[in-house]
RNA sequence: GCCCACGUAGCUCAGUCGGCAGAGCGCAUCCUUGGUAAGGAUGAGGUCAUCGGUUCGAUUCCGAUCGUGGGCUCCA
């Protein structure tokens, strides 16, 4: 039998719902487990899963001349089914374990009616509509090529958000108290080994080897990091120290994962290593929540936090795991918003909070993350002399808050629909000239703007002004700016934004107050104008 | 990595049951010189992803490879 494709979805919607209209009952039937491996004696799979259930009774549904092993509950007949839809096929493992067998599994979709179908419908319209992916393309921004899969290249575009997007993130740390480093992206193999990562982490790791010397491109900045705090002695009077790095890392994921710039094989982390006392980590959690909250209110993202525990694997003592966790949830109660508290799902070299944030259409990611990180100090020998003049252990943690650079930008161009806020827009103004004699005054009135430091472009093409205000329209530049004769006499602008509001006779002295504010403000509305 | 699907112009996509490759948009040139969502004409642009096989002949059929998409698995 051939595997079932797309093209058959409409049989099996048109089968479901003969059935649905049939109004054929469910019957339950206990049945013992003999009975029920008998039933299905010719169905290795119902088999395996019979044999895993306890001894007892097995519940057995039927409806018309089909009969199912389900644990129940089910509606009574058929007819209570109101809106189903066949999504998608994939290939599943058996059990959801790599090494048994890949089934085909159909995907559908329920609802208690159809509008609740159709509401869900317009909602994966309406993302498929923000895909960074076609955005990303359309508004020139990134891109990927066969040369280097899932290593995402930047235009002039992207790089001005992503230059916007770090230039915040720079002043924000700067006001808190962060300094900012930088260590290489390749690294010899030995370092790798008494991170741990040689170990553990190394199917993702590329290596080569030159010289006979083996090294790996990191994946993580961390092990970097020890090395610039190993330097020379610290004071407890030093601590904490805040050291960020925008760092560059590697990961070979497998390539049926990669996904736009949400899953990437290179990328950026916001990444921060603070050390500090034992004492200081329920205040310098705190900072970080608050430093987390200010960015993200930033771009209008809510979020939620979640608290993990000690995981079964762990390293540390009982006394370690308890001051950190206690160090954690501290913080977070002082912070006073509720946090969710997954128990055991820390990672094995401490505990973690773990921050989600919801975009502009409801869905969640979660992007920053806060460990803390008994392992790596110990295994770099990490020291600070305190108060009593003896050489103690620093705690340190790990934090991000966009995560990667590449994915919250992704995250970014959907959950503002490729409508970037004025200070991030890759192109905050163009400059159309009315008519091929203006195409002179037009490129003076954009160098004029540039020298305000604005992003600007020029579209003095021999095309009616309709068109090219359509076509900015399109490309969902904030401002849009058209001189004519009248505005090259009086010195002025007409300016349209993008709800399509035009603004005649602006004085450039206005629209530079207005505009360099707004962005400075870093406000996120798309009334620029009152 | 695994399953399924896909890969034709810069973009979106037709098409070829095996016989010289198509449209719209974009781009170039010319005409038009306009007041806030598409003015007109002409033209350039393709190794039909790559490699191999079958065939008189392959963009089309077959295989492999690479890449992309949807999932699975993974995700310190």
């Amino acid at each position: 039998m051939p595997p079932i494709s797309e093209e058959d979805f409409p049989k099996i919607d048109a089968a479901m719902k003969r059935i649905v209209d049939a109004k054929l009952p469910f019957a339950r039937r206990l049945a013992s487990k003999d009975e029920a491996l008998e039933f299905y004696r010719n169905e290795p799979y119902k088999t395996e899963l019979i044999q895993d259930l306890a001894d007892g009774t097995i519940s057995l549904y039927t409806q018309g001349d089909f009969t199912d092993l389900c644990r129940g509950p089910h509606v009574p007949h058929t007819g209570f089914v109101k809106a189903v839809k066949i999504m998608k096929t994939s290939g599943a493992y058996w059990r959801a374990d790599a090494k048994n067998a890949q089934l085909t599994r159909i995907y559908g979709t329920a609802f208690f009616d159809k509008k609740e179908l159709s509401a869900y419908l317009n909602f994966l319209e309406e993302a498929k509509k923000r895909d960074h992916r076609k955005l990303g393309a359309a508004m020139d921004l990134f891109s990927f090529h066969d040369e280097a899969p899932g290593m995402p290249f930047f235009h002039a575009k992207g790089m001005a958000v992503w230059n916007a997007l770090l230039d915040y993130w720079r002043l924000e740390h700067r006001r808190a108290g962060y300094v900012e480093t930088k260590t290489p992206v390749m690294l010899n193999r030995t370092l790798w080994e008494r991170s741990g990562h040689w170990e553990n982490y190394r199917e993702n790791m590329y290596t080569s080897v030159i010289e006979d010397v083996q090294t790996a491109i990191k994946p993580m900045n961390c092990p970097g990091g020890m090395l610039l705090y190993a330097m020379g002695h610290h004071s407890y009077k030093d601590l904490p120290i805040r050291a960020g790095e925008i760092g560059l890392v590697h990961r070979h994921e497998l390539s049926g994962v990669l996904n736009g710039l949400f899953r990437v094989r290179a990328f950026h982390q916001d990444d921060a290593h603070i050390f500090m006392t034992p004492e200081q980590i329920r205040p310098e959690i705190l900072g970080v929540l608050r430093l987390v909250d200010r960015i993200y209110s930033t771009f209008g993202l809510t979020f939620h936090l979640e608290l993990s525990t000690r995981p079964k694997k762990s390293i540390g003592s009982e006394a370690q795991w308890k001051d950190a966790t206690e160090g954690l949830a501290g913080a977070l109660s002082e912070y006073g918003k509720p946090y969710k508290i997954n128990e055991g799902d820390g990672a094995f070299y401490g505990p973690k909070i773990d921050i989600h944030i919801k975009d502009a259409i409801g869905r969640t990611w979660q992007c920053g993350t806060v460990q803390l990180d008994m392992n790596l100090p110990e295994r770099f020998d990490l020291g600070y002399i305190g108060a009593d003049n003896a050489r103690h252990r620093p705690v340190m943690i790990h934090r991000v808050i966009y995560g990667s650079i590449e994915r919250f930008f992704g995250i970014l161009t959907e959950h503002f629909a490729g409508r970037f806020p004025l200070w991030m827009a890759p192109v905050q103004a163009i400059v159309l000239a009315m008519n091929d004699e203006l195409a002179a005054y037009a490129a003076e009135v954009r160098s004029d703007l540039e020298e305000s430091g604005l992003r600007v472009d020029l579209d003095a093409r021999s095309e009616s002004i309709q068109k090219k205000v359509r076509d900015a329209q399109l490309s969902l530049v904030p401002l849009i700016l058209t001189v004519g004769a009248k505005e090259k006499e009086n010195g002025t602008l007409s300016v349209r934004t993008l709800d399509g509001k035009v603004r005649y006779g602006v004085s450039r002295e206005a629209f530079l107050n207005t505009v360099l504010g707004h962005i400075a403000r870093r406000e996120i509305g798309q009334d620029i104008f009152p």
